[in-house]
DNA sequence: TATGATCACTTGCATGTCTCAAGTAATATT
DNA sequence: AATATTACTTGAGACATGCAAGTGATCATA
């Protein structure tokens, strides 16, 4: 899907990428679920298709909004972390929330993390950069004990 | 597209209506250049189908972010408005824009409209909402002048 | 009042994209 | 060595989109 660039309009540029169903829903997993690896996306509630999501990380990855590597612990796994550009998006994640909330039910959100994405905006997006920037320099969370890894430079 | 809801995730509600190639393409017609009505959307440089637009634009009616009438001074024309809903989607575009922009071509695009985007946020937001506003108050643009019509109330 | 143009759609069909289910190769575990 | 897990790929069918042409309501002009 979107192949081809459409028109140099900033918006339509961020939609050739975003604008499907499902890449957001892969980085809302990223920045609000922590997520790193292909299976973890597979679990989310909303069912992606694996050849979606394959297809999905590689647009990603080339536009250079993810990268990918090899988990050392575990040859199998690739872990999918944010770039800096990535990270970038944060915004935009949480303008969808506070605004999706609105048209959805109420009950399904936490009210309390949802005021504070509307009121606090800029430290709930300060927040979320922080964490995954965490995540990002370490060895991500430890997948037995959902612990963060040891940090880089650690002994 | 988008038939049910996938999951009660704010984000993911957002995405059932918005997450396409088009939805926010129309919006952003609506909020940054003002139009109003279905053939100033069938101009807009990406290329819309017909068929596509009616449907974006039933869709978005149906959940509460734009309204549709019929042009008092021309019956043939509906003219598309948003409602206070749609107002606050606002933010989001800004975002996609800004968010864009790093990913394009910059020649593209006014660098000075862009970096007050960005680095103004919150006025920038204001100033395309009281736009809209001023708009949806009034008779809109006329369509020979482009010139703003009467406003409400005036004699 | 008749004629033609414009507007907001709708219809039918070809093409493209997505989903679902199943399969595969590489690596890890027992 | 046998089995499980992970990250994918493949193929068929469902669904969405694009294109061209058509429709009815309304307006502009003669």
């Amino acid at each position: 899907m979107n192949r081809r660039r459409r028109s140099d309009c900033p918006i339509a540029i961020s939609l050739d990428l975003l604008g499907d169903r499902w890449t957001l829903l892969v980085l809302r997993d990223m920045v609000f679920y922590q997520r790193q690896y292909f299976h973890e996306f597979m679990d989310a509630v909303e069912g992606i298709a694996s050849n979606t999501l394959a297809d999905r990380l590689v647009r990603l990855e080339r536009a250079g909004v993810i990268s990918k590597e090899r988990d050392p612990k575990d040859g199998r796994r690739r872990r999918y972390v944010l770039t800096d550009y990535g990270i970038e998006a944060i915004p935009l994640l949480v303008d969808l929330n506070v605004w999706g909330a609105k048209l959805g039910p109420d009950r399904a959100y936490p009210a309390s993390r949802l005021a504070r994405m509307r009121d606090h905006r800029e430290s709930t997006i300060r927040h979320y950069r922080d964490r995954v920037l965490a995540s990002r320099g370490g060895e991500g969370l430890d997948q037995r004990t959902l612990e963060p890894g040891v940090p880089k430079g650690a002994p």
